[in-house]
DNA sequence: ACAGTAATGGCACTCGTGGCGATAAAGCCA
DNA sequence: TGGCTTTATCGCCACGAGTGCCATTACTGT
C-alpha cells in the first residue's frame, strides 16, 4: 500500500517520510486549526521534514487531502473495464460508480473525514475540479469505447458530467446524514433522476 | 448597466474606473500573455489605477473574467420564477437554462471569449466552482419551491447538479465547434440524456 | 574508502491577498 | 471662499503558497 513497502530500496539517499505519514500529520493539524489556517511550515515541522520536501510528495497543499488519487483512479478505470458488455450502458456506469464508492472503513484518515474536509472547505471544493476531471475522463473514455465515439463527443462527456453530478449530490447528502450509506444514496439519486427526466 | 452610469454621483471622491474598464484591460492582457502570466500589477497599470484598488472591484484576480456575475445570476432567478407552473418540472428548468444562455452578441468581451478563457484556464475552471454553486442554488431553490421540499434535499440538489453538468458539457462542445449554437447543443444534450437514462 | 545515485532541505524570489492608515477629490453648507 | 463630511484611492507592510537552484546528505555497490 504505502510506497515505502513497495519501493525496493533504490540506490540513493533513503526517503525521509511517506505519503501516509504526511497525510496523518496534515489531517491532525487540519482538525486542530482548520485547513486554511494550517501552513505548510506547520505540516513540515510536525512531519519532521523540510517544507520543500512536501512538494516532492504532493504538488500542492490542496492535493494533500486527496492522497494518492492517481491510484484510486486507476482502480476506478479497472472497475469500469470489468463491467459486462451485455448490460445497458447506464447500468454499467452506475454499477462501477457505486462499486467505486464502497470504501473499507479502516483507512486512516477515514474516507468520511477526507470527503468532509474536501467538501466543506471552499478552497478544496474548487481545487477538486482537477480530480473530478480525471474521474470524468475515465467515464468518458469508457462510454466512448462502448458507443464507438470519441471521448470528446457530446454523449461521453455528458455522461461523465452527469455521473459526477450524481456522485457529488450523493456525497453531500451522505455527509449530512450520519446514518446514510453511500451506495444507497447513489441508488436513490439515480432512481430520482430517472423519475425526473423520463416521461411517465 | 455599468455602475458609473447608474450610480448617481455620491458625495465623496469619484470613482477612478469601472468594472467594464477593468475587464477590457484585463482581457487585453490575458489575450497577450495568458491569464496566469498576467499580474495584477500589469492590469492595474494598464487601467491606470493602484493595484490595491482592483480589489475593491473584484474579490480576486479569478473573479475578473466572470464580471459581475451576481447580476447575471439575479436574471437567472427571474427566468426560473417566470416559468409557468403548468409545465413539468424538468421542462421548466430546461427552458430557464436555455433562455439563460441566449446571450446578445454585442458584449465586449464577448460571452464566447469569456467562457473560453474560463474553461481553458485550469485555475479559472477551479475557481468557477463558486459561481456554479450559486447557480445551482438558484435551481435547487426553484425545485424545492415546486416540489415542496427543502433546497438541501436530495432531489433539488440533484437537479441543480445535473443541470450544471448538462450546461458545462454543452459549453465545452460549443467552444469546440465554431458553428454550433449554444441553445441547440443544450437541447441536444438534454435529449441524449433522456435517451441514455430512460428505459425504452 | 570511493564513486555513483537519489532524496533532502535551505535560500531567494514571485505573486496573490489582506490589514491599516493616510490622502485625495468631490459635495454641502455657511 | 473656506471648512466639514463623505467616499474612493493608494501606498506600505506582512504572510503564505509555490518554484528554481544548488549544496548536502545518506545510502548502495565496487
Amino acid at each position: 500500500m504505502t510506497d515505502q513497502d513497495v519501493r525496493r530500496r533504490a540506490r540513493g539517499r533513503p526517503v525521509a517520510t511517506s505519503h501516509a505519514e504526511i497525510e496523518q500529520a496534515a489531517f491532525e493539524l487540519f482538525g486542530e486549526r482548520g485547513f486554511e489556517r494550517t501552513t505548510l511550515d506547520a505540516i513540515a515541522e510536525r512531519v519532521g521534514v523540510g517544507r520543500r520536501t512536501l512538494f516532492r510528495y504532493y504538488q500542492s497543499k490542496n492535493d494533500i487531502p486527496w492522497g494518492q488519487f492517481d491510484q484510486t483512479l486507476a482502480g476506478f478505470r479497472k472497475l469500469l473495464a470489468a463491467q459486462p458488455h451485455e448490460i445497458p450502458l447506464h447500468d454499467a456506469v452506475h454499477r462501477a460508480v457505486v462499486d467505486f464508492n464502497r470504501f473499507p472503513d479502516n483507512a486512516r484518515p477515514s474516507h468520511r473525514d477526507r470527503m468532509r474536509l474536501i467538501l466543506t472547505t471552499p478552497e478544496l471544493r474548487a481545487h477538486s475540479v482537477h480530480q473530478y476531471a480525471a474521474w470524468r475522463a475515465a467515464i468518458a473514455e469508457y462510454v466512448a469505447r462502448r458507443t464507438n465515439a470519441r471521448p470528446s463527443d457530446l454523449v461521453p462527456r455528458l455522461i461523465g458530467q452527469v455521473s459526477l453530478a450524481l456522485a457529488l449530490t450523493a456525497y453531500e447528502v451522505w455527509l449530512d446524514d450520519e446514518s446514510a450509506d453511500l451506495p444507497g444514496v447513489l441508488d436513490e439519486g439515480m432512481s430520482n433522476l430517472v423519475r425526473y427526466l423520463c416521461p411517465t
